[in-house]
DNA sequence: AACTTTTATCAGATTTTCTGATATAATTCA
DNA sequence: TGAATTATATCAGAAAATCTGATAAAAGTT
């Protein structure tokens, strides 16, 4: 019905060596297979390609283009096919981070491992906990990272270190050590809604107090350290979110007595997953390279 | 044993539409077979395209890559198909022609041809009548313009106009009314041995002189010409070659009594050649215009 | 829990492709 | 010149590939 692509290699060899019978010993067929096969070609494209000189089979004028358009297009394709076949480290893998990860943790791992597999492109997704497990679970993501929690019988969740979240302000009267209960009332910026840093946080102080002023919340965690830095509000986020800052001074770590909140960083991915070769090495390469990231801190 | 054409289109039709029933009916074949042609295609790359995740097929990070390399390919090869089925005026035409054709008649219809078929390509081969009725024998051009005589049952012969060698020089005392045998110890500058211009001038004097003074052999007639415009020597050559110098001045045509030599342009071509739409309409716009170029002269 | 939807797999039907024999046509050789 | 050789074309039937319809399996929906 269609032109095959067994005709079109055919068809290159006979422009090549000229003589059906050539191609016919060459390709291990019969004469008469490589003379229909090319006939049926031609039937197909509604013009002769060949003509018939002698004992020969000679380009013309409408051949030649073809074989020149034609050409060019099936080494190709044997080549892809060829490669493909015979490459573990190349593929296009989409990765999902959330908010923090995202920010403080991929950049670094993405940069190191697209050295180490130059043949292997990365598409990094940004979102939030609820969004990640979304696209894990319609296939759109390989596979995600994530600081929230997931129960989905779907998907396959792997701890791969623990964060902490810690309150922090650019407020120096604060540089000592307080109960969270005396911070409740001042001002707070926090994430959106739907943030897992958040989540984790309110979850954690709702049996230490009763209520919380959340004067702002913002997208980004950054925006958040913005702020920070010129008021005097405070935030509860990733220890690994303010390292720098606390490091130089611009930020101060407020040391809550009995003030442990902790979090796991999870890498999901759906059950349903074929873990190919690739994967494995790009899941076993992430895990580790996150592992020394959160060490450092 | 090979992947086919139609696995790598219900392949990129499965990419797009993620569920094999939609392709399936959208290709008009059954489920059982798209689910068939995508595991075999799957087993020949030795890689898994695409993850089941709950009842759809989503590309993985292998099948991603393949869909990117293979679909322009796909598509290119579909364009090609497609376009070559319709396109009556696309082709390559290989013309061959001999040394007054490709220099004095060639270049201006070869120009105005392409003007008017923009998607054909001429390849010019130059050679002596000889070379190119070879070439024709061979194939390796679709039609041949000739000075010469041919007898070939192989080769169809089209007579395509009327030449004249005329005697040409730039030494003024001959500008007058001559007979042949008056000139032949002048110093003569002829073509090499087996051009058609030198054998038809030869066998056309052969009766008239016992011997002539050939002084100087060359490949070509420009030199011929530049030779004739610093010395006084003479040539027999075609008309069409001198025009321009005749009508400047810069030569002179010797009014040689009794001399009519005059022999036929031809065209061939192999009696085995498909003609064609496209041959046709090359063969009709070439023969119109060497009519018309003859006509000026 | 029953129904629906979707993919996977199997055996057999269908279609395509290939083979082996023969026809045709031209060239080479005796 | 005529026989042998060499090449392509074509045909009928064999072999292989592809497709169908039925059924299984698995998950989502009602």
């Amino acid at each position: 019905m269609d032109i095959t692509f067994r005709q079109l290699e055919i068809f290159l060899n006979v422009t090549r060596e000229g003589h059906l019978t050539n191609v016919a010993k060459q390709m291990g067929l019969s004469q008469s297979a490589i003379s229909m096969a090319i006939k049926d070609l031609e039937d197909k494209l509604e013009h002769l390609l060949f003509d018939r000189i002698n004992k020969r089979l000679v380009l013309n004028e409408k051949g030649r283009v073809f074989e020149k358009e034609v050409s060019p297009l099936i080494k190709r394709l044997n080549d892809i096919e060829h490669e493909f076949r015979n490459s573990a480290n190349k593929g296009i893998i989409r990765v999902g981070a959330s908010t923090t990860i995202v920010d403080y943790l991929m950049p670094p791992i993405i940069c190191n491992y697209m050295n180490n597999y130059p043949d292997v492109r990365v598409h990094l997704k940004e979102g939030n906990t609820k969004d990640i497990v979304q696209l894990v679970k319609d296939g759109a993501i390989d596979v995600g990272f994530i600081e929230g929690l997931v129960n989905d019988p779907e998907i396959i969740k792997e701890a791969i270190g623990f964060d902490e979240l810690v309150v922090v302000t650019s407020d120096v009267l604060l540089d000592k050590e307080v109960y969270i209960d005396t911070l409740q009332d001042r001002r707070w910026v926090l994430r959106e809604e739907g943030s897992g840093t958040r989540d984790v946080f309110l979850n954690y102080i709702k049996d230490k107090v009763d209520h919380i002023n959340i004067f702002l919340e913002l997208g980004h965690t950054e925006s958040i350290k913005s702020i920070l830095m010129s008021t005097q509000c405070l935030s509860c986020i990733s220890k690994i979110a303010v390292k720098n800052e606390v490091a130089d001074g611009k930020l101060i770590k407020v040391r809550v007595k009995n003030f442990e909140c902790k979090r796991e960083f999870l890498m999901i991915y759906h059950k349903d997953k074929y873990l190919s070769e690739l994967f494995n090495k790009f899941v076993y390469f992430t895990k580790a390279m996150i592992a020394s990231q959160i060490d450092k801190i």
